[in-house]
DNA sequence: CGGTCTCTTGACGGAGTTCAAAGCTAGTGG
DNA sequence: CCACTAGCTTTGAACTCCGTCAAGAGACCG
């Protein structure tokens, strides 16, 4: 079970676990089953845990004042799943995350990761790498909202990740994007033509 | 020079850097003038330097197609101009960093910061807590251009940085909005009368 | 089967863009 | 002290992309 997520730590650090921070580790990180639709967090509560999906899909998204929602996060197997706002500052998510297809995670809390962060040099490197490139990411979508076109966006989605076209349902994608499933139908059809 | 960089450090960590640690950084950041117009980073090149603005302030920005810039950051005092993609992973950078305004910062390499890392701990966790600063602005900035319309991202952005109201003009803030220079002045002009 | 979820299509409306022109402001040099 | 310029903001009119609403067509699953 814990396999995937000890493969990930050593894939970011420079020098491997050594067996007893890898028993650490199993001991911290504790499986969790999510059912499809079941949610992970919910708006207004805290976000508690940290989840390492192992295998599964799941989503993030708020819910504006009419009721609409809108996407800001897709997660699959080896992506993390957690509202980092409410995670490090401990205030109520905006968010809800759900699982979009039957998940198998491996959940940690604050206190238990920092605790860990003292002990596993490895994986406080694991951890900044992957801020930097969540970072990177993000500063990525960012600019792209601001600067391309809905078409633009979705080829470079598109191209970006190719797994989540076959994971998520259109109207999904097109809200992680921004626009309507309406646009993003007739904007594929358009890109068909070509 | 260095005052308001090792106050930001021991506003980060926990425990204060000791005398010899604050020599180290004033040894590894490197005071540097830049004048308003001048580039800090130009598109095509990679981002060598890391900087600490101690006085002025700056934008980072991608061009279009059409000529058209936008803004994807604004930095004044105490805040950090890069561009963490080309950084870290020494790529071209498709971004333009100038100054606004004169403005003094410290710089430093990726090689001399990495070799701090090891020598600083209150650094390493002064830039876990920046990130993760940096990363949960992001999200919500992500959030909201894709969640808000306009005039809600306009007033948000209002409360939450009123000094970069005053810093900069209007058309520079449209375009860290995500319209135009026009629009914004409509928005404007439809809220004085609320 | 029937129900739920998903994708498509069309008509309409609205938020925001584009283009063009004019007004405003602050800094510069005579 | 005034004239001039450059950068910034405002305004109007036409247009465009995208959202909204509504309806229908597949696809999948119990």
């Amino acid at each position: 079970m814990h396999g995937p997520l000890i493969k990930y730590i050593n894939d970011y650090a420079t020098t491997p676990l050594t067996g007893s921070e890898v028993e650490l580790i199993k001991n911290t990180f504790v499986p969790k089953r999510i059912r499809k639709k079941q949610y992970f967090l919910q708006e207004g509560e805290v976000c508690k845990y940290f989840a390492f999906i192992v295998k599964g899909a799941m989503r993030q998204y708020s819910v504006d004042d009419k009721g609409a929602e809108h996407i800001v996060q897709l997660s699959i197997e080896n992506w993390w799943a957690v509202d980092r706002e409410s995670f490090v500052m401990l205030t109520p998510s905006v968010y809800n995350i759900d699982a979009w297809e039957d998940t198998e995670a491996l959940l940690t809390t604050r206190a238990d990761i920092l605790n860990l962060y003292n002990q596993i040099p490895a994986l406080v490197e694991m951890a900044r790498k992957m801020d930097e490139k969540h970072s990177i990411a993000n500063q990525r979508r960012l600019n792209a909202s601001i600067s391309f076109p809905a078409e633009k966006r979705y080829s470079d989605f598109a191209n970006c990740y190719p797994e989540f076209l076959q994971r998520f349902p259109q109207h999904i994608i097109a809200s992680y994007l921004g626009i309507t499933k309406e646009t993003l139908s007739r904007i594929r059809k358009q890109m068909l033509k070509k």
